[in-house]
DNA sequence: TATTGTTATACTCTATAACTATA
DNA sequence: TATAGTTATAGAGTATAACAATA
C-alpha cells in the first residue's frame, strides 16, 4: 500500500477520475473554512458573545437547550467537555440569568439544565446576529442563494451531531 | 426609523420580495457555520493543531507566511491581536523551529517573520488535513460538488480579509 | 513625538485530580 | 462498584501596562 504524495479519501477514489468530484469537495470545504475562519466571521463571533455577554461555551449550549432541559451529561457529551467545565459553565450561566439547574425528575443525583425568559431573549438575540451573512453571500443573486442553500442543507442534514437548534431552516425559493 | 423585530440586512432588502433570497443568504449562512461550528469540524481542527504541535493561532500564522515574509506589524494588523501576543505566538514558531524572525530590509526597528523548511513540511501537512472534508460533503454527487465550490468560490472572491492561502482552488467540472 | 516590538503581569477559558452523593 | 456532579488546582491562550530602541 503506497500513500500517495497528495493524500485522497479513499472514500471519493475511483479509477476512472471521479476522484475530481472529491477534488471538489475538498475545495468547497476549504472555501467554507476560509469564510468562517478566515475573513470577518471570527471577530463576529467574538462580537456575539460579548455582546450577550456569554462565553462561546455558553452561547452553544444555550443553542442546544432551545430544544428543552437537558442532563448536564448530556451537555458534557455532545462538547466533549470534561464535566468539571461544564459546571463553571452552567455556574456562569446561572449568574447570567440565561439557566438554571433544576432536579432529574427520576435520577437523584443528576440535574437537569433549563432555559429562562431572560435566555430566550438572549437566545433570539443571539441568533438573530449569528445569522446575518457577511455581504459576500449577498453578492450571489437571489437565485443562487437558493440553490446554494438547498445544497448546504443537504449536506447539514447528511452530517451527523449537529443539533436541531443550529439547522438552517428551509426558505421558498425566490421564483415562487 | 424603526427596527423590525427579525432584523434583516437593508442590503437584500426590497419591496418586491427580494427579501426571500436574503432570507436565503441567511440560511445559507446558518448552514456553513453549523458545519464548521457545529459537528466534528471542531474537534477536527483541535486534532489538527495538535497533529501539528501548534496553537491555533500560529497555525493561522503558517498559513499566511506561506506567501512570504511579513512584518510583524502587519500579523498584528491582519489577526487583530495584540502586539504583545503576537510576540509570545511567535516565539513559540520559533521553539518550534517553523518560523524565524529576521531584521526588515528598511526599518531597523522592524522585525520580518519567514518560514523555514520545517515550516514549509508542517504547513503542507496541516493543509493537508485541514482539506479533508466531512463524509456529508462527499454525499453530494461530483457534479453538485462542483456547482457548491463554484458558488462558495464566487462567495470567497467576494470577501474582503480572506488570505490568499485559505483560498479554495479552481477545480475541473466533472464532465470535463 | 510616534512607532515597533518586548517584558512582566493578569485575566479568561479549559482540563486534570480528588472528592461527595446517589445508584 | 459505577455514575453525576462539584471543588480545588493547574495549564493554555489572550490581553493590558510599562518599557527599550528606532524613526
Amino acid at each position: 500500500m503506497t500513500i500517495p504524495d497528495r493524500a485522497t479519501p479513499a472514500a471519493g477514489q475511483r479509477a476512472d477520475g471521479a476522484v475530481l468530484g472529491t477534488d471538489a469537495a475538498r475545495e468547497a470545504w476549504r472555501a467554507m473554512l476560509a469564510l468562517t475562519f478566515g475573513g470577518q466571521a471570527p471577530s463576529r463571533m467574538h462580537a456575539v458573545c460579548h455582546a450577550c455577554d456569554l462565553t462561546p461555551a455558553a452561547l452553544k449550549i444555550l443553542l442546544l437547550l432551545s430544544g428543552g432541559p437537558r442532563p448536564m451529561r448530556e451537555l458534557v457529551e455532545t462538547f466533549r467537555h470534561d464535566p468539571s467545565y461544564l459546571t463553571s459553565v452552567i455556574d456562569l450561566m446561572e449568574r447570567r440569568g440565561v439557566a438554571r439547574r433544576e432536579p432529574h425528575p427520576t435520577d437523584r443525583r443528576a440535574k437537569r439544565v433549563v432555559m429562562t425568559e431572560e435566555g430566550e431573549r438572549v437566545l433570539a438575540h443571539a441568533e438573530e446576529l449569528l445569522s446575518v451573512p457577511p455581504a459576500s453571500v449577498q453578492m450571489l443573486t437571489p437565485d443562487e442563494q437558493h440553490q446554494l442553500l438547498a445544497l448546504l442543507m443537504r449536506v447539514v442534514d447528511a452530517e451527523p451531531g449537529i443539533h436541531p437548534a443550529m439547522r438552517p431552516r428551509p426558505v421558498p425559493a425566490p421564483s415562487g
